[in-house]
RNA sequence: GCCCCCAUAGCUCAGGGGAUAGAGCAACGGCCUCCGGAGCCGUGUGCGCAGGUUCGAAUCCUGCUGGGGGCGCCA
């Protein structure tokens, strides 16, 4: 077992058994890291009333049957009953050791894997990607890659926004100043004139307005031309988010378009089958579903809008068809929307109104992963000066541009100096993204997440970078370093313990779909390392076996710090 | 009016019911003829307020204050 706190918590668990039975064998063994050891377990405390025995006495007969074990060093009883655990340094050493040889770096397959659905970025055909699909978009993009590599049968579910009563509006326009214009229009990125210019209409010309409705009716009635035009639309807009896409280095493709289209036939059906089920029923005249425990103003039962009163459907609708089709057509074990935290009184609707409907069974586990909002200095909704909101490709842009005012002086060749400027731009600003809380709001700043230093994504690819130019100053190249390692000094102790960590943090991060741990484990581990390589030369250790010993645990660093990057969707440049 | 989220150091943020609440940045003071100074070490300041549960609360519960978001035919 290469996870210490498993590994731990495994022995602590044998010992609870082998002391006061068996009916403690699936006790929490409260493993914490500690300031006084390498862990501590808390469980004294916890079981001390139930077994009628004051704490420390728990603690010292628990620390007896731990002191044998081979990766325990020491475990002392402190305080008011802690058991301080300091690991073997032979045990960690080995773990290291063996985490390099492994392909995996000690993190095994899940023995549980799930099918898990995974919802995000939902950009809109026809309209600007902004600064608010950023996170849903990064974030999700970040859990896919990790749920993946932690060995779950992930399905990316890209839920565009490609049908509604909007399409009516923005076909009549784009009938309007014709199919070629508006093709060089959209394809020159304008997309927020078109969208504007058909808005401006629609509420100006009640003709205009009038014919934008009929439209909607064709397209929902499948006339061909109207499709064909529809058609070209998306075909635009998915080329303009692709791209972006690419830019930014997000795995999503056209294969993981679940649209809204897609559910469109769906709909009636839906409405059908819950108002048979008695779920909804009709009030003024739409179809709603009122699920309990939500009201709204006046202390109204709140409904979830299933059909309109004119007959059409809304987004709660296709929600509820997508939720059903995933379940029962998907067989999906895990379903997880990396959607805006505004959003959460919706999808806890949906998802009561889906175990209602029996459509939610208990054995499929439906999240809302909230995301919060990306703010200026003033804490208000990021704007552009003139209030508008900020296209998502002339952020990327920005970044880029201010990386390259950062590295420019490193070097002269320009498409060299490009390359990386793009790497570190965008590694910016997806790791400020990634490294903060998914559901709490931040503030976007430039100058703050282009730092060198500190918790940022250029300071963790410049730690990759530095350990690459080791291997190239010693002609050797990382994936030669085998160890054996061993440790002596307190530094090569410290980075080879926080490496075997590299497992629990990838868990953690597929458990509760909160990249930041797994961010923040990179940055300890990147600091870690920094210390290693102030207090331990590397090149110039005299003992030959000391060498190949650092040699390997900067080897291990590089994989640990990329492959967790990698999973991220961070770039990881070579060089910087 | 009702519901949800948030409030931690000067700033940006971590913190799994456990001991003396951490990190980065900024500030100040030191160190280093050293594998990349994009460095290292040190110093100071804080859990919005009031109760409660608990052996133990930043963490759980209640109330209050302040901020953000949502609340019938947009998504």
């Amino acid at each position: 077992m290469a996870d210490p706190q498993a590994a731990l918590a495994a022995q602590v668990s044998t010992a609870l058994v082998a002391e006061f039975g068996s009916e403690y064998a699936d006790a929490d063994p409260v493993i914490r890291p500690s300031a006084f050891a390498d862990f501590q377990s808390n469980v004294a405390l916890a079981l001390a009333k139930q077994l009628h025995l004051s704490p420390r006495d728990v603690a010292t007969r628990l620390a007896g049957h731990l002191a044998g074990a081979d990766l325990i060093a020491e475990a002392e009883v402190s305080g008011p009953g802690f058991i301080n655990i300091t690991l073997s340094s032979d045990w960690i050493a080995r773990a290291a050791t063996a985490q390099l040889a492994d392909p995996r770096l000690g993190v095994p397959l899940t023995t549980t894997p799930e099918r898990v659905v995974v919802d995000y970025s939902a950009p809109n055909v026809a309209k600007e990607m902004h600064v608010g699909h950023l996170r849903t978009t990064v974030v999700g993009d970040a859990l896919v890659r990790v749920l993946e590599f932690a060995g779950h049968d992930v399905i990316r579910a890209n839920h565009i926004g490609d049908w509604g009563t909007n399409f009516g509006m923005l076909l009549e326009h784009l009938i309007d100043i014709g199919e070629q214009a508006a093709y060089a229009q959209l394809a020159a990125g304008e997309i927020n004139a078109f969208y504007q210019a058909a808005k401006a209409k629609f509420d100006a010309d009640p003709a205009f307005a009038d014919r934008s409705r009929q439209r909607v009716v064709a397209l929902q009635a499948g006339d061909a031309e109207t499709l064909r035009l529809w058609q070209m639309l998306v075909g635009d807009s998915r080329q303009y988010y692709n791209a972006i896409y690419r830019k930014l280095g997000v795995t999503l493709t056209d294969a993981d378009l679940a649209p809204e289209s897609f559910y469109n036939p769906m709909l009636a059906g839906v409405c059908d089958d819950l108002e048979r089920a008695g779920v909804a029923t009709i009030s003024d005249g739409a179809l709603c579903a009122f699920p309990p425990g939500f009201t709204g103003r006046d202390g109204q039962q709140l409904p979830l809008i299933l059909r309109k009163s004119d007959g059409g459907y809304g987004y709660a609708t296709t929600d509820m068809a997508a939720i059903r089709y995933r379940v029962f057509d998907l067989r999906a074990d895990r379903i997880a929307y990396v959607v805006g935290s505004e959003q959460a009184q919706h999808f806890a609707m949906v998802f009561a109104v889906a175990r209602q409907a029996g459509w939610l069974p208990d054995s499929v586990r439906a999240e809302h992963v909230p995301i919060g909002m990306v703010t200026g200095a003033d804490k208000k909704r990021f704007r552009s000066r003139t209030g508008q909101s900020v296209k998502l490709i002339d952020l990327v842009d920005e970044a880029i541009a201010r990386a390259e005012e950062v590295i420019k002086d490193r070097y002269d060749e320009p498409e060299t100096r490009a390359q990386i400027a793009e790497a570190v731009g965008i590694g910016a600003l997806k790791y400020a993204d990634l490294s903060v809380a998914r559901d709490s709001s931040y503030v976007l700043d430039f100058d703050r997440m282009l730092m060198l230093t500190g918790n940022t994504g250029p300071y963790l690819q410049y730690a990759t970078a530095r350990i690459r130019s080791i291997f190239s100053r010693a002609g050797s190249a990382p994936t030669d370093a085998t160890g054996p390692i061993g440790l002596t000094e307190t530094a090569e102790r410290t980075l080879a313990l926080r490496l075997s960590g590299f497992d629990a943090a990838v868990s953690q991060t597929a458990q509760t779909a909160e990249p930041h741990k797994l961010a923040t484990f990179l940055f300890e581990l990147a600091s870690d390392f920094t210390a290693f390589y102030e207090q331990c030369p590397v090149l110039k250790a005299t003992d030959p076996a000391v060498r190949r010993s650092r040699l390997a645990l900067a080897a291990l660093t590089l994989a640990v710090l990329s492959a967790g990057l990698g999973l991220l969707g961070i770039p990881v440049p070579d060089r910087m």
